[in-house]
DNA sequence: TTGTAAGCGTTATCAG
DNA sequence: CTGATAACGCTTACAA
């Protein structure tokens, strides 16, 4: 029924190896032999089979992409950006989500296991040795969003940390002396960071630390709006909210309105991620851009590379930058302006 | 260097047959044989060679994934029900995205030629006839919301016209006369659905049809913003606007507040998708639901019907439902109340 | 420049 | 119940 590289020399009057040599270019082939063969490859519509060149070149031309339980743009940025730059280099994207836990983790990388050629793995809620325990030793893997670990690896990620030390100082230097945040999942590497990067910010200003100013986020909009009602309960309000997502930003901003207080003159409040809608919110949500599309093409670029070098490469991590992008609700003036001050 | 089913059959003094039978439980063995065998995958830490596998049994056990320009979460949403469902089948997805255009789709699928059982494909912007030529005959396919051609498809769509005909009603049960919508890409098959479901609810209150109020967007907040913007500017303004999708319906809302009208006092407004950001919008937003996780699970399971009856299997659409959440911008009272109106 | 033939790692057929 | 052995469709020495 379907069609093999037997048909097609057969058509052609020629060996199966001299098919094989004509469509890969592999070996030499006389030009008007590979016009024969061509025309056999038309006229019998033959594809050929990938499973069975896989099998003998030990190349799948596929691609792991491992994910967490990654919500909104993230996500379909992200895989946009790891299906660009897959395509262009004649890649496929075996995609798997939902994988938080280490046990998760290790189901899904068994199941690729033979699969791919390479892998990319986000898991930003297991931590550095077990992770590195857990991937395999055959294939190039670059991490993603994740804890360094003992030895160098190849990993990219969006400078959470310096995005949310300039929305910290952005804050201060709106005036504000008491800034809160409300905080990612205690065990997330992203919100570690941008814990660290606000509290960064905070130092950099002069500002003293304040405990009783960090609570417990979810990066959930309910999170947000439990995280801006616990603050606004304090004995000593703070006067500018950072959430550390905008999912959390616009739950906490519902939760500012429902108790009365003006954005930004009562309270000032930033987010980070820069979701389509920030800059659409009212006011318009202050924030944090990370390039989530380089994110992904990277990783594919870097997966690349390590596939063309083989094993002894060096590997090492790379961080994109993340820029601060000052709209209405920090208390910058309306307008035009969408600053460009980098994280 | 890496175990073969040789290796395993050495070690445990049986044949590659028996490993083979031990293994798939395809044929009778021996209980003793079968620790015996078992004892040896585990001592070599053997893995079957899935290219190896997939070249005899001609089954790859991996589903193609074929994806519009899809933004948010919806994208996110819709690959974690079929990645749910794929995986507990014992499935891996290969997903590509960014396929609007017939062409891009062609490629697509030549790409996945041979790589895969089965196909989910989403390109709601192709006409039904031209899809029908690319799509290929010998794997089973699931459409997911596109127009029905000829032929009945095995396809599965969200209600996007029962959604937004329970959008118009409602709000035209609100007291509202003039309602006006804008518009997703005229193309877009879900925009088609969604403009024809706005038609029919108007036409069962009794409203009269006028095309004035039928404006162009493009399912982005900008879009959205222009799109009210326009609708202001008419010389007989609408009292209500429904928003073809929640992308917009921010866009429009900025747009209103900068208009200085008050939602839903002055201006009712609804959207369509329910975003998660929907209910801390101020004020939360009327829209509509469609359970995408479930259009995504029911894809895989559709898929496996089909692989399991085989050719001869009769195909039909599926519709799922969708829900008018109806909030506080439609002029619907603030609590709790978050209607179950089906669509 | 071309052809022959040996695999790649499994599963499946058919004797034993 | 088990073992040889022939596919599966392709690439790649090695010969010619």
């Amino acid at each position: 029924m379907t069609m093999t590289i037997r048909d097609v020399a057969r058509r052609a009057g020629v060996s199966v190896a001299t098919v094989s040599r004509a469509l890969n270019r592999s070996g030499p082939v006389r030009e008007e032999t590979r016009r024969r063969v061509e025309a056999a490859v038309r006229a019998l519509r033959y594809r050929p089979n990938s499973t069975a060149r896989s099998l003998i070149t030990r190349r799948t031309r596929m691609l792991g992409v491992l994910l967490p339980d990654l919500y909104g743009e993230f996500f379909s940025e992200l895989i946009r950006g790891l299906d660009e730059a897959a395509q262009a280099g004649g890649y496929h994207l075996l995609v798997s989500s939902s994988h938080d836990n280490a046990s998760d983790l290790e189901a899904a990388l068994h199941g690729m296991h033979g699969r791919v050629d390479g892998l990319v793995v986000m898991a930003p809620k297991v931590k550095a040795e077990v992770l590195e325990d857990l991937l395999p030793g055959n294939v190039p893997v670059v991490l993603l969003n994740s804890p360094a670990g003992e030895r160098p690896r190849d990993s990219l990620r969006i400078d959470g940390f310096g995005g949310a030390r300039a929305v910290a100082c952005h804050l201060a230097a709106h005036g504000h002396a008491r800034i809160g945040i409300i905080n990612g999942p205690a065990e997330n590497f992203d919100a570690q960071e941008r814990l660290r990067g606000y509290r960064a910010g905070l130092a950099e200003a002069g500002l003293a630390p304040d405990e009783a100013l960090e609570v417990a986020g979810d990066f959930t909009g309910s999170g947000g709006y439990a995280g801006a009602t616990a603050l606004l309960a304090l004995a000593r309000r703070p006067t500018a909210i950072f959430a550390a997502n905008d999912a959390m930003a616009v739950g906490a901003l519902s939760a500012l309105r429902a108790a009365g207080l003006a954005v930004p003159e009562e309270m000032a409040l930033a987010g980070f991620d820069d979701v389509s809608s920030a800059q659409y919110m009212i006011p318009p949500l202050t924030t944090v851009r990370g390039r989530i599309w380089d994110l992904g093409a990277r990783s594919v670029a870097r997966l690349a590379e390590a596939m063309a070098a083989g094993a002894a490469r060096e590997q090492q991590p790379e961080l994109l930058p993340a820029t601060l992008m000052a709209r209405r609700s920090c208390g910058c003036a309306p307008g035009v302006r969408e600053a460009g001050e980098r994280g």
